[in-house]
DNA sequence: AGCACGCCGACT
DNA sequence: GTCGGCGTGCTC
């Protein structure tokens, strides 16, 4: 009897085996198979078939079909898969789930049918190129064709931005027709025989130059670049002209970019300059827009794949880059459930690949900077600013014993009055957003408090309401103190949305922009707010991380940050980082060329070391100081690190559970250190009590080895199962 | 994770 | 009387 051990959707960490039907022939490791599973069924993965099990006999159910002819993921994403689950602990048939669009999990053909193929007729081919000057739509979509002489799907026609309507003019005209389907083998050639650029590229300086020479010049295969350029350095330009040169050799680009960073401007970047398929895999996809995305992605007819975190794992038939923009970014860790790094499986992706791969930020991680230290990874620095632009001024502004009005001193004010005055525009960073981070009664020091949290509720204005930010909580502000019954309650503290409000009324005259969560959640707001913004003249911006990322404002000479001091003594060991990393790329959204611009940093601790450094000597001195104090308490990115978190309604289990965990792990694995168990930052959230047991080890091994029998230890105690626990390999936050 | 079974409060 | 709350247990 031939037994297939298949990888199902479930977070059970096992395989499972069953039955299958003789005289199918070997299968490959990889198809999809539909199988029973409990009471209901579900498509699993094959991954081997063997003439024995551990299963007793009665138990074992028969695969009801076999999906695939064909693994739907190449022997390296299979590998990566692999690799995945097992390096962040994670169920294999959940972790393959992910990696797939919901559609391929449901069972649709990996495949497509074949579609009919869109080709210039002979009249259309002997047509003078101002036939259709009048037509500016359909004169780009005959150049497409004429560039494509074998034909383009019609899926393919739009992700070059050919619409329906311009072939079926050109179909009128007699200038191009629809060939109905043949069987034809989209895995061979790629859909961009001769690329063209349709937009010249910008020239170079040297540095670019440098490191453009040194991408394209590297021998064929596996390497990690870091491509380190501070801002307005020219970065994209670099990645733009090194993927031209992968896509001339008929290769495939894949591009990660930050989950705020997925913009229509980027894409349309990368559209404007290639004539070749790029795919955006954004949120706003349906279901099947993603399955053909997919499958052109893995059929080899498009060029470049541009997607968050999750396109990681997109197929490609001739893959020949990996581009990982602003890899420090936090968005590409995900933080519940299969807690992947998507730069870090990019990396593994690319060493299974073999091409090469491109990490770039102007603030990298400490982790690529050990990396690139220790020669694992080779480093390309952009230390000017393209055309000529200098580096921002910073001012630190002591706030110790200064007035604040509405979170800001004086000096602050005097020197937006002077920006706003000469015509540019200002940009004020908080990362708060709501009117009011507390609402407190003056009398009697009451402050409202979070039913479900360890945390106080955000005061909103428009609507009024109290918001916890963490569980997602509503509820009236109180009219009276519920304690002393005084009707005295105030807002204390400054959120993006009281300081719009205030800076509007202190200058009356100038547009106040508020940039949030909350005044950009409606489709096209954000975008509305940027060509706003785009405008000249004064102005002032108000926001929070948001405007921290990506875009650049080149009207904005002046960035004020009126509090930086959360970042120094945050409970998270990564908390210095991510501030230095957050101002610097906040200071880089001001200024250019003609007009220098000045970030205003308000602290109350002027003197302290990391901001002095920051200001002083810039990024790279400040990350060395960190990675020294990393190394000397034995911290990542020189040790390895692990997070167990669990959590109950009840404080007691999840405590219990830690404790029994810490203490076997201190008998039984002396090369893994265990800190804990200690309550989570805010120990408790949404009506759970939250623990933490953190797990460091100096090598990386003994600590995954003790992780695999920490997993096998909780799968199997009943304890465990009343408690809400998971693993976070390499925790990014610990929140 | 689903999806069942199973045993206790407020409704037709 | 039963509709449904979510605790507990199982999935080859």
């Amino acid at each position: 009897m031939s037994i297939a051990h298949l990888a199902l959707p479930s977070p059970l960490r096992h395989g499972f085996d069953y039955r299958l039907p003789e005289g199918g022939g070997e299968l490959p490791a990889g198809v999809r198979v539909r199988a029973p599973f409990g009471r209901r069924e579900v498509i699993g993965w094959l991954l081997h078939e063997s003439a024995q099990t551990t299963v007793p006999v009665a138990k074992l159910r028969a695969v009801l079909a076999v999906l695939d002819e064909q693994p739907a993921l190449n022997p390296a994403l299979w590998q990566l898969a692999l690799w995945t689950a097992r390096y962040y602990q994670h169920a294999l048939g959940d972790a393959l789930t992910q990696m797939v669009p919901a559609l391929i999990r449901q069972g649709e053909p990996l495949r497509a049918a074949p579609e009919p193929l869109w080709q210039l007729t002979a009249r259309g081919i002997a047509l003078a190129a101002d036939g259709l000057s009048r037509a500016p739509k359909q004169l780009a979509a005959w150049q497409v064709l004429k560039a494509h002489e074998q034909g383009l799907t019609e899926t393919t026609c739009r992700a070059l931005a050919i619409t329906r309507d311009a072939l079926k003019a050109l179909n009128d005209k007699g200038l191009a027709h629809c060939l109905q389907p043949t069987t034809r083998d989209e895995m061979t050639a790629p859909s961009w025989p001769n690329l063209g650029l349709a937009q010249p590229e910008l020239s170079l300086n040297d540095e670019q130059a440098v490191a453009l020479q040194a991408l394209t010049q590297a021998p064929a295969g596996f390497c990690v670049w870091l491509l380190q350029g501070v801002t307005g350095s020219g970065k994209t330009e670099v990645y733009l002209q090194h993927i031209a040169h992968v896509l001339r050799s008929g290769r495939q680009v894949l591009v990660l970019v930050p989950e705020i960073g997925l913009t229509p401007q980027t894409v349309a970047r990368f559209q404007a300059r290639f004539r070749c398929p790029v795919l955006a895999l954004h949120s706003g996809l349906s279901d099947r827009e993603r399955l053909n995305a997919w499958r052109q992605a893995r059929e080899g007819r498009a060029g470049i794949v541009i997607g968050t975190r999750s396109a990681v794992f997109t197929p490609l038939a001739r893959p020949g880059l990996m581009v990982i923009d602003e890899e420090h970014d936090l968005s590409f860790k995900q933080q519940e459930g299969f807690r992947y790094h998507g730069r870090d499986v990019a990396v593994r992706r690319a060493q299974l690949e073999n091409i090469p791969i491109v990490l770039g930020s102007a603030t990298p991680s400490l982790e690529t900077l050990a990396n690139a230290q220790a020669g694992r990874y080779r480093r390309l620095e952009l230390k000017q600013r393209a055309g000529g632009a200098r580096a921002p001024r910073v001012r630190c502004v002591d706030l110790r014993g200064q007035v604040l009005l509405d979170g800001l001193c004086a000096a602050a004010r005097a020197a937006m009055t002077e920006t706003l005055a000469r015509g540019e525009q200002v940009l004020v960073f908080l990362n708060r957003r709501g009117f009011a981070p507390i609402m407190l009664c003056h009398a009697c020091g009451w402050q409202a408090g979070c039913a479900r949290c360890d945390a106080k509720p955000t005061l909103h204005r428009a609507p009024m309401r109290l918001q916890c930010h963490h569980c997602g909580s509503e509820s009236a502000p109180p009219r009276h103190c519920p304690d002393c019954g005084s009707s005295d309650l105030r807002p204390a503290g400054v959120g993006t949305e009281r300081l719009a409000d205030a800076l509007s009324q202190h200058f009356a005259d100038t547009p106040v922009h508020r940039v949030d969560r909350d005044s950009t959640r409606r489709k096209g707001s954000f975008d509305a707010l940027m060509t706003a913004i785009a405008q000249p003249g004064p102005a002032i911006l108000v926001g929070t991380q948001m405007l921290a990322k990506g875009h650049h404002f080149p009207n904005v000479t002046l960035v004020v940050i009126p509090d930086s001091d959360g970042g120094l003594f945050s409970a998270d060991f990564r908390g210095p980082e991510r501030l230095a990393q957050q101002l610097v790329q906040v200071s880089g959204r001001a200024g250019r060329a003609e007009k220098p611009g000045t970030v205003l940093v308000q602290t109350h601790q002027p003197e302290h070391p990391l901001l002095q450094q920051l200001f002083s000597q810039g990024y790279d001195a400040c990350a060395q100081t960190l990675l020294h104090e990393r190394q000397l308490m034995g911290l990542p990115p020189v040790a390895s690190m692990a997070l167990l978190r669990a959590e109950a309604p009840h404080t007691e289990a999840p405590l219990r559970l830690l404790s029994d965990l810490a203490h076997w792990l201190r008998e039984d694995e002396p090369l893994v250190q265990a800190w804990g168990p200690m309550p989570a930052p805010m120990a408790r959230k949404a009506g759970m009590h939250r623990w933490h047991l953190l797990l460091k080890s100096a090598e990386r091994k003994p600590l995954h080895l003790a992780l695999a029998r920490v997993v096998a230890w909780l799968e199997a105690e009943p304890e465990a199962r009343r408690v809400r626990w998971s693993i976070d390999i390499d925790p990014q936050e610990l929140g």
